[in-house]
DNA sequence: CCGTCCCCTGCAAGCGCTTGCAGTAAGATC
DNA sequence: GATCTTACTGCAAGCGCTTGCAGGGGACGG
């Protein structure tokens, strides 16, 4: 492997000036710079990331939390996240946080104080008290997706106005009978966007004086599956059917979707489904949703990241509570009430 | 931070004590070693990683590279890689080969030459011959999941088996009539998994001594609704339709079931369909496929990338062609041709 | 013509570990 | 009891860079 050293000898130049050179920090004057640029090239120098980080304590690597890889949402983020870092020169090294509890505890505890990387991105997750005090004691710039933490310098969505947006879109064509599928209540212990779903919902019919009752919510677990069978319970039901169906997640709007295709009711004639996030598949099933832009807001967390490891201020935790930018995607899955 | 002075006084020995205590290289007696683990818990030491590796060689970091991160295979498969790596205290660094070619280029001259990884494990890429002669000369561990590459150390599944296990399938349920939805010819040109997957299907049939007729091959872009889209084609035409449908891919094969479906055409009595992958929203769809256990597939990459790494033994490249297992997975869209 | 200032460059001291080598003491061998 | 081993530990030299500091001009002003 070629060193620095010999890229020096090439040019004619110190070490101390080579590194300059291709760093580009500190002054070299332009024939040098162009004289040491050339021998790296030729020789095809690369700056050992290992000395290089050793040296200086820059690591030009972030760190990145995820729950789950093989969810649409998170390796959605993770894929912005991870291109608009790559763009910038940076690696980023991934941290699964698998169900083994173990394996997650040792991602605080031991992973990330290597001092591997010069900042994290989190993903979605609902940190413990003692691992967001983990993370502060990194004393390296943390950015959160998801979850507003109060300790942490967090990207959140406004959750409860985008599902007040999907809510009086259906009120707005004329539902009055609107089911809610979202997340059921153990399932909200260490994961609040179910409930602050379930709330806008619920705040957008008070506000437009709807009763909301109860036996139109049922729970699921946020896949297509989960989806499925809460939309074969709610429509299934002897009795009064809901005309429209505000769903927590486009994979369980789907799921709905389907569960009514099955039961021969007519999407958008006879129901309409609306989600929230924006999945892929949306557009094939011609889902209504509010869209909240993941590839986005990775990206957004990695210039997130970077600006603040740019500037060197380590500002102090500063939420941005709602910040993230959301859409109303009408696609063909709503309609207005039939009479 | 608290670094490897603070701990060798605080246990009353050398810094090399420390390190050949944790590290648990070289002798250091039981007593000793219970005292340098008490004194770095207590202190809550973590060794630098960059210093260690600067220092050893070593890393303790595999690099990753994927040609997507939002799609359901790669992801699953990086999926079962991180948890298999993070378990034996391994980070890993993840490459992301988005569409754009210049940065395709800087991952394979820049970012892997870093010398930031012992290892790298490439996931279902058709590697370049000059990406191919780069890697190698990294002078590391390189494993390839997927497109056989003579120069490199791949795990590879039998594709062409796979086809002809599926097909065989549709074969022996007396199917005769049996379309093919693959990729198109221009999509072969740096991925040949489909063309393998074709040319299991053609071998199969022609076992049978039944031919497989060239309209009803059916090219699609591996997505739903592409698959959708093909199977609308098929289905849609004037004259006999196919009896069964064998489709490259779970996904694709999910598109097709919902295109029957639209059309009013029952699976599995009017027409089976077949997929390859394993997809997990097979289950949901009663989806009969050939599983290739891409998480599995994951694992086994960190597992033999481990291997590699720990014997030292930079052997010879040596593709396990068709060494990996895959499965007849038989559910409920595959049936009995009826009389 | 000399002093100042500003660029540019090199020197050399680390960054925080690992490890070859050497030294010591205790046990083994005869 | 003398000599070998063997097991353990410490010393100190790096690993390949970065960067504070200082020195050497050239430009410029007086």
């Amino acid at each position: 492997m070629v060193s620095i050293d010999e890229v020096a000898r090439l040019a004619g130049v110190s070490t101390a000036t080579v590194s300059r050179a291709l760093s580009g920090r500190g002054q070299v004057s332009a024939p040098t710079r162009e004289r040491v640029e050339t021998a790296a090239k030729s020789l095809g120098y690369v700056v050992s990331s290992t000395a290089s980080s050793l040296a200086s304590g820059r690591t030009r690597n972030i760190g990145v939390i995820v729950p789950f890889l093989d969810r649409w949402f998170f390796s959605t983020v993770l894929s912005g996240i991870a291109s608009a870092l790559m763009r910038r020169g940076y690696d980023i090294t991934l941290y699964s946080l698998t169900a083994d509890g173990e394996q997650r505890r040792s991602v605080f505890a031991d992973f990330l104080r290597r001092r591997r990387v010069d900042g994290v991105v989190a993903i979605s997750i609902e940190l413990g008290d003692e691992e967001t005090e983990r993370l502060r004691e990194l004393d390296l710039p943390v950015i959160a997706i998801g979850g507003p933490n109060p300790r942490l310098t967090t990207l959140t969505v406004d959750d409860v106005a985008m599902a007040r947006l999907a809510t009086s879109h259906l009120l707005a064509l004329g539902h009055r009978d609107i089911a809610h599928i979202g997340a059921s209540p153990e399932f909200d212990i260490d994961f609040h966007i179910p409930t602050r779903r379930r709330q806008g919902f619920e705040q957008a019919m008070a506000d437009a004086g709807v009763p909301a009752h109860p036996a139109l919510f049922e729970p699921a677990d946020f896949t297509i599956e989960g989806g499925f069978r809460a939309a074969q319970r709610l429509l299934g039901r002897p009795g009064a059917r809901p005309t429209a169906i505000f769903v927590a997640s486009d994979e369980m709007a789907i799921g709905a979707i389907l569960a009514a295709r099955e039961l021969g009711i007519r999407v958008p004639d006879d129901l309409s489904v609306i989600g929230i996030d924006g999945h892929e598949l949306g557009e094939f099933f011609r889902l209504t949703t509010v869209d909240q832009f993941p590839l986005r807001q990775g990206e957004r967390a990695a210039d997130a990241i970077l600006a603040e490891l740019e500037s060197g201020a380590e500002a102090a935790p500063h939420h941005e509570p709602g910040r993230l930018p959301f859409e109303l995607i009408v696609r063909g899955s709503t309609g207005a009430l039939s009479a």
